[in-house]
DNA sequence: GCGCACGCCGAACGATCGTGCTATTTTCGT
DNA sequence: ACGAAAATAGCACGATCGTTCGGCGTGCGC
């Protein structure tokens, strides 16, 4: 790995940190320059502009969150025991990760403001619901899920669950909040065997 | 109602506006008064501080909040159909209006950064939930809910329902997300009946 | 090991930020 | 209607924003 591209990934990984406890808009070169020890127009040359920096920052959000919560799904065994490793796995980066908290606050920094950070969040949740639709809908394939049971659907009430998890545990610092997910998740699957 | 309460009510009927759409951390002085047609200084004295501009913004979009969405539950019959009334007006502020937007957004952007807007968003999310929580333990009494269901966990799962629909309305621009959030809220009632 | 591209810095730019001052105008109780 | 009090404007401040440019040093392909 070139110079260049080292430090821009120790710069993309500070920047996910200030991002996910301060919001993606609100990352600023010098804030950043000043953290990771560099000039500011040193950083700089790295992204041509704050938008694309926002955009890098995402894309490497999303990769640390693909690591951490869709793969420990995908590598576990086909059907219930995966959708039920993809909660729990989604479930400690929600608590303790920094990517998920990135793409939830921006989700409705950006919902209102158009560009290419935006694109690139919408494209992101979409094919996030998609994988976990079709982890789903192999769960139906191999018997473990209702027939007439709808993948998109349960993607979107998990996604529901997940939502007010975290906000009940990092905003309102609620010590239930894990429990009532879980219960919450339960019934799901029940609703859906 | 006196000049500088007028104007001030103007003020931050603007302040709601912009929040909503940018949120509550980018509101400025400078496009706030440019906004308003007053001067910064001007603007600047009803408000001692932007902190208390963002408390002041805060608190008036909750008074519409409670106003658009819990109002109409309390004036609705005990029970059932006031939890249905509580979700059919929800789900329209949600759709449309402006102060849902305002609080889910500043749900994320200070649920890392102390001071008196956090505490006060805080507060007023505590306040809502047990609302809402009374209207379903409501329900219970009355024999509309099964005896030994959690009200707590009923707001907790409503409230995740809210918000999965406003990211797929809001940023996915998902036309079934409507029908969904109906479908997840019938299996929600379903569930505790 | 030479040469050049690349990484990085310092300085500076116009703009805008929040927040003070001091006037000036407008409102309002008497 | 007058005078106090409140509302608003004008101006300025230091700080910080994103961005540009020119130069310096160093790593890397040949």
């Amino acid at each position: 790995m070139s110079k260049g591209e080292e430090t821009r990934k120790q710069v993309l990984e500070a920047a996910v940190e200030v991002a996910a406890s301060s919001g993606l808009a609100s990352l600023t070169i010098g804030s950043l320059a000043e953290r990771t020890g560099m000039s500011k127009s040193g950083l700089f040359a790295h992204f041509k502009s704050k938008e694309t920096l926002q955009v890098q920052v995402l894309e490497f959000a999303g990769e640390a969150f693909i690591q951490d919560v869709v793969r420990p799904a995908v590598s576990a065994p086909r059907g219930e025991k995966r959708v039920l490793t993809l909660f729990e796995s989604w479930l400690a980066t929600a608590r303790d990760g920094t990517a998920e908290c990135l793409f939830v606050s921006a989700a409705w920094e950006y919902d209102d403001q158009p560009g290419a950070v935006r694109d690139r969040l919408v494209r992101m949740h979409l094919d996030f619901r998609d994988s976990v639709a079709q982890m789903f809908r192999t769960g139906i394939a191999e018997g473990f899920f209702a027939a007439d049971a709808d993948p998109e659907q349960f993607a979107h009430d998990l996604h529901g669950i997940m939502l007010i998890y975290f906000q009940a545990h990092r905003l309102l610092g609620d010590a239930r909040a894990e429990e009532r997910a879980r219960r919450a998740f339960s019934r799901l699957i029940e609703s859906n065997r």
